[in-house]
DNA sequence: AAAATTTTTCCGTAATTGTGGAATCTTTTA
DNA sequence: TAAAAGATTCCACAATTACGGAAAAATTTT
């Protein structure tokens, strides 16, 4: 590794020169598309200043570049975060009245992963956000519970089935008695 | 959709809000933890200031959430999809006693499919092979069941779980009265 | 090669971000 | 209910971004 680990602010002034080299673009064309001054432009190529997010915004849309991915780690290596968070395969999740049993294979890390979940009354799982796009998909088998991600929130019986972001904060709970639920987490 | 169409900027700050309140930090607690000032996290999180990229960077660190993930249209996060048992697509398997519900999204065809499915006694579901390099893998919820994938074959119990291969025949069979399974196909 | 054109960088100025402390509002405790 | 503690917002000042025009550098044309 060459490069400083958590300093991805530093590859960003090269991306941009090369997303505006690769079109044909002169600093002044990209101004009048973007509204930023060229002057502006120039300082932050060249790592200068670190422009706000307005102005970085506007940059991307005249450059046509993705702005998630403009910052984000090329040669990723944050499935390993996502593992050792939250996929731990332990007993008792937290203490928080959840039995946890991993169905799927360890090589499927990253891939889908498929969990059989087993709450005492009121138990509960309470996750931080998973890497970017994953999803989860859950099954009541026994029992109900109240399902939360983000802002969002639904209450599902025996036989119901919820789709939601993993990518946030999320959440569920037993809301009557113990429950059984299945659980799959999709990656991107 | 209420939202100006592209101001998605104008997302940003409750977002930033909803992760620190999430994590149950106070301005100064998160302040200590990103280098930012108090009264800046406050004037972001209000939306009278612009942050640059520096800041923001430092924020997100301490927040623990995705920086590129954080400015993107996610029109589908902050959303619980609910399916009711009594909507889920389901197909009865040519009266061969096995009662099919599909729980995969239909975008998933081709990708991980996953099926909840009820034998009657003595009922089975006979497939012919798959595309090349598919895995199957089943978890019994209830009674048991023989599987079967080329020669192979084993009998499962409650809670048991089973992963063959799908690019043969293979079978599986209700083997004590009714039964009820859970099964995803994984393509290659 | 020299001139002309274009592109980029430099520089002074206006606007905004970012900071620390006081004031206001909210929640907890007695 | 009053007091105390805590969290958030307001305010004046320092630091940096952002801009427009001039100088410098690079590219193209004659």
């Amino acid at each position: 590794m060459t490069d400083e680990p958590d300093d991805i602010l530093s590859k960003l002034p090269a991306r941009l020169k090369e997303a505006r080299r690769a079109q044909g673009l002169s600093l002044e064309a990209v101004a009048n598309l973007s509204g930023v001054s060229r002057s502006m432009v120039s300082q932050i190529e060249r790592g200068e200043s670190s422009p706000t997010i307005a102005t970085l915004w506007n940059l991307t849309r005249a450059l046509q570049v993705d702005f998630a991915g403009l910052l984000e780690d090329r040669d990723n290596a944050d499935r390993v975060e996502v593992l050792r968070q939250s996929e731990v395969p332990s007993i008792d999740n937290m203490g928080k009245g959840c039995l946890i049993r991993i169905l799927s294979p360890p090589e499927d890390a990253g891939g889908h992963e498929v969990y059989d979940i087993r709450f005492e009354p009121d138990g509960a799982l309470i996750s931080q956000p998973h890497g970017r796009g994953v999803q989860e998909q859950l099954t009541v088998l026994e029992g109900s519970v109240r399902v939360a991600s983000g802002s969002a929130a639904g209450d599902l019986g025996p036989g119901d089935t919820a789709r939601y972001a993993a990518d946030v904060a999320h959440s569920i709970h037993a809301t009557d008695g113990a429950a059984r639920i299945f659980l799959i987490v999709k990656q991107a």
